[in-house]
Formats: C-alpha cells, sequence, structure tokens
DNA sequence: TTTAGCACTCGGGAGCAGCGAGTGCTAAAT
DNA sequence: ATTTAGCACTCGCTGCTCCCGAGTGCTAAA
C-alpha cells in the first residue's frame, strides 16, 4: 500500500509546502528535486495518497496539501530530525545560565529563548508541585498591617505573597507562630495540608485567637498557593510574521483563546494526565525510509509530543500545532514546554529546539540542585 | 477665524468619525445630526477646517478625516468628558479591591481592568523608587548556597529576589549580616546607596572576606533593583478589534515595537520628565461651545495627557494615541497609566475610564497606608 | 452669507477574459 | 504491471472595463 517511494513523496511534500506555503503540485515537484521519475507518476502517487487521506486539495485542480493525518504520519514515521548547531546550542545554554542573574526565573528564560529561536509562541508550564513537600515558611511583617509570606518547597522552589494582617501583631510573634508551623508542617505533602492542620501546627501562639486564625487562613492560602501551576508565556508578537494569520479573524479568534491563559494551561496540563497513561502505546519507532536518516537521537532524545489542527479542541487552534516536551525536577514532579504554532511548521528544526531547551533547562535545574547540595 | 459653528462642526466630525470609522461627508453629517444648515455651507466650513490644518481628506473627493492637529484641537480645547456610570465605578473599584486577595499586585490589576474597560492596550508603569528609602533588608537561606533578599521601601513596597550565595554561610550569620546591613542603610534613599555603603554597613560579620563580598554583591544589587520601574503590559487581544490594525504589516510593526518593552517604558518615562517640566504652560481651559457643556470636572480630575500620531516617535506606532495619567504614592513618587490605542478612538470614554482609573488606585494606595499606619 | 444646482472625482464592486499551474484519464511504451 | 506522454478540463488569480454612489468644488441665485 504504503511503499519506500510513497513515503519518501509524502515526506517531501510536507517538507516543500513547509517552506513555501504554497500548495504544491506534480511539475514543481520533479523539477525542484530532480526527480527520475515523471510528474504522471507523481500524480498517480499523489492521488493515492490523497485518496489514503494523508494529502488534501484547497481546490479541484490545485496542488496538494499535507492533511492532519498527513502531519501526524510526518511526525510519527517520516521526520528525520537534524542536530542544532553548536553555536545555537551554546547560545541557549548561556541565556538559561544567566537567568539566575536577573529577576526572571529559569523558567520564563526558557520560555523567551525558545520563542526567539523559533518565532513562535512559546509557553511553560511549571509544575503542579501538589506533591511536594514543605520545607520552610516564613512569616515577616512588612509593617504594621501587612506581611511577606515565604513558602519554600522541597526542591528549593520559592514563592511568596503580601498579605493583610492584623495590625497588633507584633514582630516576634508572626516569627514565632511562623517557627511553629513550620515544625508541625516540614517534609508534609502540600496535598496533604488544610486548613486544620495548619491551624492544629499553631497551637501555643500567644496571638489572640481571632487575629490568629486571619494569619493562619493566609499561611494555609500561601502554602496551597505555592503549589498552583505557574505559566509563562512568549513571543505573541511572532503570531503575524506567519500567512495562516493573516486571516484577521482567525488571528483575533486565536488571541482571544490564548488570553484566557487558564483555559489554555488548564488544556495541556490535562494532556499531560492523559497521555502518561497511554504512554506505552506510544512508543514511536523511526521506521526509516533512506538512507539520510543517519542521525537518529532516540537514545538521548527527550519525549515529545505533537497534537496537529483537529485534534487540538480550543477554539481558533483548530489549525495550529502544539509540540510539547515534559521536564522533570527531580522525581515526580514535571512541567511542560509548548510551542505553539500553525499546522505549518518546520518541525524538524523547532522539534529539536523544544528538545534542546529541555534538556537544557533540566541540566540547569540538576546544576543547580548540585550546587545547592555540596555533596553528589 | 474659528467661529462657534466650526468648533462644533469640527467635535461633531470627530465623534462621527470615531463612531463610523469613516470618512464623514457634508450631506451624511447634516441628515444624521438634522442640521438647519444645508451641506453645501457645511461643506464651506469643512474646507476651511481643512485648509486650517484640522481635516484631512483621504483623497480628492471623499468626506473629512481628522488631522492629527485635529485631535488635538478636539482635546485640548473640544472635549466634553463624560462620567462613568456607577455600575463602572464600582467594578473598577472592586476589581482593585480584590488585589490584595489574589498574588497579583494592584498596579497589575489596574492595567487589567483598564484594558478590559477600553477594551485597548493598557501599560501601567510603576515609579521608580530611587528616591525612596530603605526600610528593612532581609536574607533567608532557601537551601544551601541558595537565599532570597527581600527588600522593602519606606511606602511598603516589597520587592525579593533569589541569588546564589556561597554554601557554607549558616542561616545565622545571614540574619545578622541582613539586620548589620538593615541597620546601616535604614531611611537611606536608594540612589545613595552604592556597594561601598553597603560594604561599610556589613562591618563586623563573622563571614570571611570573599564570600561576604559575593553576598553583599547581592544584596546591593538587589536594593538598587527594587529601585527599578516595572511594567505591565495587558490586553494585546485586542489589537485586531480595531480597523486601523488590519493592516498586517502596521500590526506587525506595533507588536514588533510594543516586544521591547524596555523601550516603550523608556519612552514614557522621558515624557513624564519632560512633561512634568512645561507642567505650568500646559493648564488646558476647556473653553464650551455650547451649552451641553454642563458637566466639567476640572476641579476633581487628574491630569491627563494624550499623544497623538506623529507626536509619538516610536516605530509602527504614528498613527496611535498614547492616553496617559500620573498616579501618585506618597508623596514624591509616581508611576504611569498609559492607554494605547488607533488615534480613532472614543476619548470621552477612554479618558474618563483612565481618569478613573488613575484615582481609584490612588485611593486603594491611601486605603492601603492607613491601614498598616494605623493612625490617621 | 447661505443655498441650490451641477459637473467632476475617485474608490470599490461586478462582470468578464485570459493565463497558468494544476489535475485526471486514457492509451501507448517499457 | 508500471510508467509515461498527451490532452482536455478546472479553477484561482490578475487585470480590464464599466458603473454606481457618496463626496467634492464652484457658480450663481436667494
Amino acid at each position: 500500500m504504503m511503499d519506500e517511494r510513497k513515503k519518501w513523496l509524502l515526506k517531501t511534500i510536507i517538507e516543500d509546502y513547509v517552506e513555501t506555503a504554497e500548495p504544491v503540485g506534480s511539475k514543481v515537484l520533479t523539477t525542484r528535486h530532480k526527480l527520475d521519475i515523471s510528474p504522471a507518476t507523481v500524480r498517480n502517487d499523489m492521488a493515492d495518497l490523497e485518496e489514503m487521506g494523508y494529502l488534501e486539495k484547497t481546490h479541484a485542480s490545485s496542488g496538494r496539501v499535507p492533511s492532519d493525518k498527513g502531519y501526524r504520519a510526518y511526525i510519527d514515521n517520516l521526520i528525520v530530525l537534524e542536530p542544532l548547531s553548536k553555536e545555537i546550542k551554546d547560545y541557549i545554554i548561556s541565556f538559561l545560565s544567566d537567568a539566575m542573574m536577573e529577576a526572571k526565573s529559569l523558567i520564563e528564560q526558557a520560555a523567551a529563548v525558545l520563542s526567539e529561536q523559533s518565532n513562535y509562541i512559546s509557553l511553560v508550564l511549571t509544575p503542579r508541585y501538589g506533591s511536594s513537600s514543605l520545607r520552610q515558611i516564613k512569616i515577616l511583617q512588612i509593617e504594621p498591617g501587612r506581611a511577606l509570606i515565604v513558602v519554600v518547597l522541597s526542591e528549593g522552589i520559592v514563592k511568596d505573597r503580601v498579605v493583610r494582617i492584623p495590625n497588633i501583631i507584633s514582630d516576634q510573634q508572626l516569627v514565632e507562630l511562623a517557627s511553629a508551623i513550620e515544625r508541625g508542617l516540614q517534609g508534609k505533602r502540600l496535598d496533604d495540608i488544610t486548613l486544620v492542620t495548619v491551624t492544629a501546627a499553631a497551637d501555643g501562639s500567644t496571638i489572640p485567637e481571632p487575629l490568629l486564625n486571619q494569619v493562619l487562613y493566609e499561611a494555609y492560602v500561601s502554602i496551597k498557593q505555592a503549589g498552583h501551576l505557574d505559566m509563562y508565556l512568549q513571543g505573541i508578537h511572532t503570531l503575524l510574521d506567519h500567512p495562516e494569520f493573516h486571516d484577521i479573524e482567525k488571528a483575533q479568534r486565536f488571541l482571544t483563546t490564548l488570553h484566557k491563559e487558564h483555559v489554555v494551561a488548564a488544556y495541556l496540563d490535562e494532556w499531560q494526565a492523559q497521555e502518561r497513561e497511554n504512554y506505552q502505546d506510544n512508543v514511536a519507532i523511526n521506521f526509516s525510509d533512506d538512507n539520510r536518516t543517519e542521525s537518529k537521537h532516540t537514545a538521548d532524545r527527550p519525549a515529545f509530543m505533537v497534537r496537529i489542527g483537529q485534534e487540538i479542541d480550543l477554539d481558533g487552534m483548530d489549525d495550529c500545532s502544539f509540540i510539547t516536551t515534559t521536564y522533570r525536577i527531580g522525581g515526580e514532579l514535571s512541567g511542560q514546554i509548548c510551542l505553539i504554532g500553525p499546522r505549518r511548521m518546520p518541525y524538524t528544526r523547532t522539534i529539536s529546539q523544544i528538545n534542546f531547551v529541555n534538556r537544557a533547562l533540566t541540566e540547569q535545574m540538576k546544576a543547580r540542585a548540585r550546587y545547592c547540595k555540596t555533596d553528589e
């Protein structure tokens, strides 16, 4: 059914289309690649590929354009990733190393560099820290009536927020309260901490009852919020660089959906959960179909997922592609890196980029851990 | 030269154009507003207004469109602001009151609500805190090798960052170091603090020399960064709602410039400085030209500035308008609220909105201060 | 000073023709 | 059994013309 030549054709058609953004026809294809078969032969194969659902026509007598299914086959079976150049790799690494210097977090920088390199929109989700545990909690009085609550998780993640507190509590009382809570809850999983647990831990505080409750509530919320997932979005300005968004309506719907950040984040999060279940089935095997397939990185390449077109059911994003990879911090915790662009995307390049950013990010995290832990 | 009727005409033409986005012609104008003068008369006046530079034609036989100068005259002399409805006001206020509850800062929320209400892009700059003074500095060890440095300014502004430190310093040493610095620098203006001052304040620490220097440097940077201006941008997704950006090239250039956030921020910041100098001259007097001018708010209305079209020299923004107002925190410190949209903008509405957000923001700041200070 | 009347301008949409890149199909060639 | 040449056909795009309508400026009368 799907012989080697057809596979090669499909791959080539997709790559040509990605490059030119024009439907590709039989004639052009043969000349462009100096094929030793005639356009007519190509036409026959194309007709077959179309019947199998890998290609589509934009109108009755136009060239072919890949369908969702075509892209899917390409990604799953045909693609040959090309390694990034040394310069690019070094650039990405140095970009992330600088992150410690600046106020921006490593994760934020990862989103920035990915978007910059790919010229698409990037989106990085932090892990949900629910299964992580509490290491420290501090309450600093900023001024009478306001305090900064700092929560440190076992992975060294720091989150803080400014809260209102009753304005007649002394610095000393707050410090004592915080250490009581810390002692009581240290090592507990975030998910297992409740307002009741917090209150219990604070037993013995010298702060009078009603005032205490307010502070405890804020502490509780801070701990809970520390477990929430954050999201960094970068590169919206690249949107109009891609002809598929020159249709204003489309671009508008896209932006509107993207603006509802939590919707997109929730969507990605859910996916990740699903994906982890089916993981066993999806062991993608790159069956090579020509001898250009020298460089395979199956070993050290982080797993990536691609969602194409209709597979995405967010309004206004049904002719986009999402490329996502999962990065890990320590054992349990994982977050996601995501690249959003039109379906017509140079996957060989973008996948390499997202994979490398993933590797570099993970590397930096480890390096940080190593630096901090002293041993190992 | 510019009699009452011409003024009224100019005002009406601008308001019609703003509403319809179509060049306005003499016929339409007379019927739409049931004028008791004929189209021919209107045409004569329009010709005059054009000659004076207030109106333009898009082509030889088209209706008129306001020029930069026309908008300027409108803003300076003709506009009659309309107060916001009670509902809207309440909504804005409640939106900002909630800010304390969420992680987002008041200022970030102000940007969000302004953009949401106006459906334009909003941008809020925090003050530069250089002239503000240091109230607290704390250094919390997160784990060996990493610390959180918290800086609190006299206005109750809190900023913090995670830094690397040598990993053999004890918690106790850090606490002592921080209080030494705090004692030494408390009440000093941020601008007056240098690495030398910080080092001097830390004299007597038990941390050995080379390690100490690293920490001091980070503390110094944290203090300096606390003085920097931050910027919150909201509402990019509204861009394509406005027909003037349906030209892809234009929208693209706009986004590219906006992406260089620091450029825009610097630009606004510079303006503010300039504007403050010429402040005396600019005392805009609304000379009323018809008796609809019942509701003037000259008294309690915060000053706003509008920059129109060519007056803005940022690439890709030369047919936009910037509306800015300055909000104050306490005495010296002031930040900016800015609304960016196309020149054709319902100024009566947007100016009221930005003014009200300014008032509400200032109010919230005061309320917070009052709550914290207890007295007053 | 205002207005009616008129000739003129220009953008934009509708209708139409021709081009070109593409197709599918058939029949001959390998 | 494939592959290929040949051919008729399709359809989007471009450019052309034509016309409409909303708008103008100018002139002469009110």
